[in-house]
DNA sequence: TTGTAAAAAGACACCAGTGTCGTTATAATG
DNA sequence: CATTATAACGACACTGGTGTCTTTTTACAA
């Protein structure tokens, strides 16, 4: 179908092995899926799957890769709005336009930490992983501390530490969300609930509607 | 060594294996230990091995199960003691006997993340976190159940919500410890911080010292 | 139309790990 | 001491998955 070269179709059959990896991956776990999973989702040879990735931890890193750079953009796009307050924009960070909890959660999340747990003695994966996290926990800290820079928030706590308790917050949910079925996981519920804590953490009055 | 029979001695074999096992799946994780790590950990053969237990799984949910009874025990004989309030109860189950968050944490804990992740797709090892995670929420849930029927607890939040979000939080926590390298989880700062945000919930009046 | 470079295919050799099974060694028994 | 049941051993066959390599196919250029 494609065979001297041209850049579209290179793309586009790469595209399709990403796109079918990743059904692979949410459906499957990240330890549970072989190559050949991946081939025939993506009707694809072996030999035609390894011209495009080496393996399977390369695979599922660009996958990792094309998600951040997705949230990173989002993210971009959320300063470019006009925010009422930090504490909004604090909201929008965790949840989302709707700035509302709710009971869904990225399909990939599991096979995610997956990766990262059972990879953590290797040392790259290791490395990859905490820079993963510190970038995490940069986005919530960067907003704290400039909504406690203007007053809004109340500095009562470290932003750091009240950063952290958010990423903790989420990991857990994602956690429960790997591990329980669906209609076990509280999602809103825990989530509402951690807003009121935060609310107290960092002072806010106004209420959220 | 010990060829016909004995119990004593089978039992002495049996539990060196445990053992040679929990220090192998603390120390390499659940999907990456072998068989032939645990063999020569215990400096046992393969036919040794596996006289006693039938594949990796088995060994591993012994494991889970003698942890889970030593736990069970530990929160029998809290109930034996006198206890000044479900708040000090609360904190027992939350951090034994200090009553005190601490940057220890179970070694095992990770690879314990990594058996239910990685299994989430297996129906018995679902069906048994599951379980396990009930069970985890029943011991807090009964605590604050009682704190709030005997007044000390407010009852603005339902008990099973509260102890959710114990739990995950505490999930939250191990997965961090599984992940980070341990300089970087701030154990103690983010449960002291938890803290604050329960004796919000549960509105609870005087200060722990 | 033909030549060709490179993509796609799939057979293959290889490896690590598993669980079994026949053999060996030995503690208990009489 | 001799017998015996069985625990312990370790060789082995098997399996599932990997990554490579040769062959085939085909888009493009001349």
């Amino acid at each position: 179908m494609s065979p001297k070269v041209s850049k579209e179709h290179i793309e586009q059959r790469r595209n399709k092995i990403v796109d079918a990896a990743k059904h692979v991956f949410a459906e499957q776990g990240f330890e549970n899926t072989t190559m050949k999973h991946v081939m025939e989702k993506a009707s694809v040879s072996r030999g035609g799957l390894y011209q495009y990735f080496a393996n399977k931890e390369d695979l599922f890193e660009t996958i990792l890769k094309e998600d951040l750079d997705s949230i990173v953009e989002e993210n971009n796009n959320l300063l470019k709005r006009d925010i009422n307050s930090y504490w909004d924009l604090l909201l929008l960070r965790m949840f989302g336009d709707s700035k509302q909890p709710s009971e869904e959660m990225d399909d990939l999340a599991p096979s995610k930490l997956e990766f990262f747990i059972t990879g953590r003695n290797d040392r790259r994966r290791r490395e990859y992983g905490e820079e993963r996290y510190r970038n995490g926990l940069r986005i919530y800290t960067d907003v704290i501390k400039a909504g406690q820079a203007c007053g809004e928030f109340s500095e009562k706590y470290d932003s750091e530490i009240v950063a952290r308790s958010i990423v903790a917050h989420i990991d857990g949910l994602a956690l429960e969300h790997a591990i329980l079925p669906k209609h076990e996981v509280k999602l809103k519920q825990q989530s509402d609930m951690f807003l009121e804590y935060l609310k107290m953490a960092l002072e806010i009055k106004k209420d959220k509607e």
